[in-house]
DNA sequence: GGTCATGCTGACCATATGATCAATAAGCTT
DNA sequence: AAGCTTATTGATCATATGGTCAGCATGACC
């Protein structure tokens, strides 16, 4: 499937070489329940446009599930309907609230909550269809991506942040430097280059690893911290190093 | 959009003299030098490409140049062979074989090599043409992608870690374990993560600090080099910590 | 000013696509 | 088995798209 890019009137492969008539091509036509059918279109919508992108046929998307596309544009009224529904699914709804929660969490060491956030994290949105479709969506409409980037920036940075902070020693809660913004870019577009070599550039890890593998997770989150803690002396002078860090973490 | 089709496809307005009738109501018709219109063409459809994506119309494209889609057939005898000729020049064309020479240098210390072959890195590779296109295609047709992360996978991380085993004093030729390799894609991905943010995303950095800025580099290859040092006690145990690091680097 | 090679265009083709609608038949109730 | 509701479909429409071609018109040379 090259042209899902480069569309293509033309090509298109004939596929009934043999001159017989065909007198039923059409399989049992099975009726089933509106609420049914109309979660089997989704499910298969989210995981359809995640392989060949938003630009795709409804008549490919509808005849991949056995059902013409004229069905499907009786369950949704445009093809943008659907993409709506494919978005909200799959981006907003997996949002967890849990996440702020475990971040304010008052008493797991900070090491491990941002560990086991990340984990957990990236078992959620390291999926094919969680990062195809966000980067589907964020090359083209970026209504959705906004919202989740919105998220990102209103819930769960500042809690990264304030944790980082903490971590530190430091109970600031001014808007955070650039540096330290960028510090934990380089953390988070880490985990999230995992899904990216994996899903989209297709050269993941060899399998022996998840992308979620704790350990990996672990490492990061800890260089991480390590990293934050020369922040403090970024003023300091390019040579200096902190006599004592004040907890330095391994794994 | 739609109306691009309408539009007569040179926006150059009409200078509209008097009520005398036009018998020319079409505007000047400029002829170019084959090389020129080419080359005019090429770096138009790089960046509208880059832009709207492959799925985007041949006739809405030319008319973005002012010429008709007619006349990119001219030069280019199908879409594809359009769309070829961008891949190429954005991502095959903007390899860097002083990359591997600067890598290979004996005397530069090692965090100052990596660091300045990041910041070219970046300054080469995170502009809005070659991250977007290198997505869209990765995300679609892979075959340009593979060549890339091909290239990236046999000149550039083996040289890296090359490097980062030098810098913990190992001379080691082995396969890099996960563990080397995760850690190092760590800071791949998180320094590609700003262009992502950037220019798919359409979140990046609020202008003040650009995406090869040399601290930001800084800060992520020194964090990486002080992860790495925590590789060789990986078997020692959870909460051992080096004496002496070997040479803990600092910004 | 005239002419000529060729850069450039409008009209056209064949197919494909999003969307509509009357007609059909599956599954339920009786 | 008959009847009814409605999930499902084939035929159809309007438009859009990649691609072709005969012929126009532009700029260089005389």
């Amino acid at each position: 499937m090259v042209d899902m890019l480069v569309n293509s009137p033309h090509p298109r492969t004939n596929p009934e070489p043999s001159g017989l008539p065909v007198p039923r091509p059409h399989a049992v036509r099975r009726r089933l329940p509106v609420a049914e059918r109309e979660r089997q279109i989704v499910t298969a919508a989210i995981s359809y446009f995640a392989e060949h992108g938003f630009a795709a046929q409804m008549r490919d998307f509808a005849a991949a599930i056995g059902v013409t596309h004229t069905l499907v544009y009786h369950y949704f009224p445009t093809k943008q309907a659907l993409v709506d529904r494919v978005y909200l699914e799959v981006i907003v709804g997996r949002w967890k609230s849990e996440w702020e929660t475990l971040l304010d969490h008052r008493t797991i060491p900070i090491p491990e909550k941002l560990v086991r956030f990340y984990c957990d994290y990236a078992r959620t949105v390291l999926t094919r269809e969680f990062v195809r479709i966000l980067v589907f969506s964020g090359l083209t409409d970026r209504s959705i991506t906004d919202r989740f980037f919105t998220m990102l920036g209103e819930r769960l940075f500042p809690r990264l942040i304030r944790e980082t902070r903490r971590f530190r020693g430091s109970r600031s809660r001014a808007r955070p430097s650039s540096r330290e913004h960028e510090l934990l870019m380089g953390l988070h577009g880490g985990v999230f280059y995992g899904g990216m070599r994996q899903f989209v550039y297709g050269h993941g890890i060899a399998g022996e690893q998840a992308l979620d593998d704790p350990s990996t997770i672990a490492d990061r989150v800890h260089s991480y911290l390590n990293a934050s803690l020369s922040l403090d002396l970024a003023v300091a002078g390019p040579d200096s190093l902190p006599s004592r860090p004040r907890s330095r973490v391994n794994a």
